[in-house]
DNA sequence: GTTAGCACTCGTTAGAGACGAGTGCTAACA
DNA sequence: TGTTAGCACTCGTCTCTAACGAGTGCTAAC
């Protein structure tokens, strides 16, 4: 059997009529609310060779019909046209990013506008920058028996963090300390900070702090390699229907507050571009009945990040696709015009 | 009416059961599973006596009795007795507060330590510290057109921030603008900031530069002022029968999503010590069905700040005063010592 | 190829009745 | 005077049934 024009515009309109209702679409709703022209038998024909070719499916025996995982695939493969943005909306994402005071501020900035637009909840990931290095640490001193360290990456990222030190740790200590690392570490990466620190000696009482700075670099570097996850708009998920049982929306909060599945899911997005993943084809079991759209977004052409969001299946993909690359293209350009390549 | 030994006995036991059950408790239940030796007619006889005080009341007639608001007070303030922890759970604490890492991370750990040693979601509140003032700022040159700046407030917080700066702007012209800005304004809290830096004229180009560090060390300041909200266990909400429904986990939740709201709760801690809110002896309207705990945490014997815990009114009262007030100890000291005063 | 007609399915809703946990009251008892 | 057994009564919950209706598939006619 073929998908000709006709079946087209039904499953166009089982989509669209399902995602705005949630309710199970019937024959004489399509035939009447959408135009077609013939009547609902007519109508109740194509559905049947639609459920045949697994595009829909009834809930059970004479319910009407909605539409399956594939049938969301066949129609965003195929069938679906790209939204434009409204005024409002493009005036919200320009407000964003042209008044934009850090960078550090706008990773949670764009995820919350990411699920505004699209009434969903919104993931992202910070970027990932490939091997940062070390490049250089101030030890400063600070009441009597301290030391604030500052710590700076080649990505530009500060780690700081407040030192006890010996008493009989000078401020020329600090210094030598500081020059130390400064002369010996800069340009390492992280897999390389260990091997290198174990030929410093000779430390005498500067090693307590030695070590503590050292420390630190680790964990700037580290902080760096693993992306940071952000969500946004998380109260969504009570708008959905779908969700109106206690146990689903446990399971999915469970899921978002552990970062690391989040970050799972969020890398595998495809490798350029968008991703859509709908229903069964997330690999998580706990999103099987959900939807996540996806987008890479890069510094100076290379993929450094993610930027997605999570919704039921039945989600307005056209809408949702529109903002997410919208947001992707936006980042990218501020991201790159931020580190200046 | 008194109340005699044996109400007090009786609703203890109301309560105790309705803790742990979250059903209605019948005379027959205590009679039987509290061995008071009397007849379920003799407790009924004093269950109508403690609904006339109102301590106890019945969701319909002739249902058992779940304890009111007030029962919940005076058992609070007149019959509960302080439990001692676990060996596990002082385990668990002494874990968390020995291995400590660095200050800043304490708060989190805390926070997810009391959630998960009472089973209720945790709230915090970072140290308020009584007007910190800037105490200095470095610019670190980075890249060909680029700054960072690192600014360390009286309390030892640190703010960071990577600033594009024009390309006439030489390693000299920073160390000037650093110098200028740390000679002047050294030791002024925030609201002295702004009428002291008009002083400082003549700038140049250095201009942007001295504008965005200055900005910088606004954010330092105003950041301390503003206590962060941490949120740990929030989940645990989920394992409430009283918020089965769906509607209330939303409000709940967009409560505690909103920081400021949480730190309006908070600060209505009582001065010094525990303070116990029960139902709807809470201000808030969204949470007149759960109960309070908060107590105060010090550093050089003046309260700084506050963590708690938000349950159900039907809460285990004493299991969670005892690991408060056991936490909020902890913290005091641990922050003493760190801070070294 | 389209459509009217019609029997059929099946989830939802509303109502009725049984059930049972728990009460309050009364009268008897120690 | 406090305690208790007995008993009628209340009211939420559970279960069962019947009515309803949205929607289907099939057939036959156009």
């Amino acid at each position: 059997m073929q998908m000709d024009e006709r079946k087209q515009k039904v499953l166009c309109a089982i989509i669209r009529d399902y995602v705005s209702t949630a309710e199970p679409v019937g024959s004489r709703t399509i035939a009447r609310k959408y135009n077609f022209g013939v009547s609902p038998a007519t109508i109740r024909n194509e559905m049947s060779d639609l459920e045949e070719l697994g595009f829909i499916e009834q809930p059970y025996t004479s319910a009407g019909r909605i539409p399956s995982d594939r049938g969301y695939r066949y129609f965003v493969d195929c069938l679906m046209e790209r939204e434009q943005l409204g005024e409002q909306e493009a005036g919200l994402i320009h407000h964003v990013f042209n008044n934009l005071e850090e960078v550090n501020g706008l990773f949670q900035q764009v995820t919350d506008l990411l699920s505004r637009l699209t009434n969903y909840t919104a993931v992202m990931l910070s970027p990932r920058i490939g091997n940062p290095t070390f490049q250089q640490i101030q030890l400063i001193p600070y009441q009597t028996d301290k030391a604030i360290a500052v710590v700076i990456t080649s990505v530009g990222t500060v780690e700081s963090k407040l030192l006890n030190i010996p008493e009989v740790i000078t401020s020329d200590d600090l210094a030598w300390v500081a020059y130390l690392i400064n002369n010996n570490l800069h340009g390492m990466p992280l897999y390389q900070l260990r091997s290198v620190i174990r030929l410093i000696q000779n430390l005498g009482e500067s090693k307590v702090l030695f070590d503590q700075a050292v420390g630190l670099i680790d964990r700037a570097l580290k902080a760096q390699a693993n992306e940071k996850v952000y969500l946004g708009g998380v109260l969504n998920i009570f708008n959905q229907p779908e969700f109106k049982d206690v146990e689903k929306i446990r399971t999915l909060l469970g899921i978002l507050e552990e970062h690391q599945i989040v970050r799972t899911l969020l890398n595998e997005t495809s490798e350029e571009g968008l991703c859509i993943k709908i229903g069964t084809e997330n690999r998580h079991q706990g999103i099987r009945d959900c939807s996540m759209i996806s987008a890479t977004y890069k510094i100076d052409g290379e993929v450094v990040g993610v930027i997605g969001i999570l919704g039921p299946t039945r989600m307005e993909y056209s809408k949702a696709v529109t903002v997410v690359e919208n947001l992707t293209e936006n980042l990218s350009k501020t991201l790159n015009k931020h580190y200046n390549r």
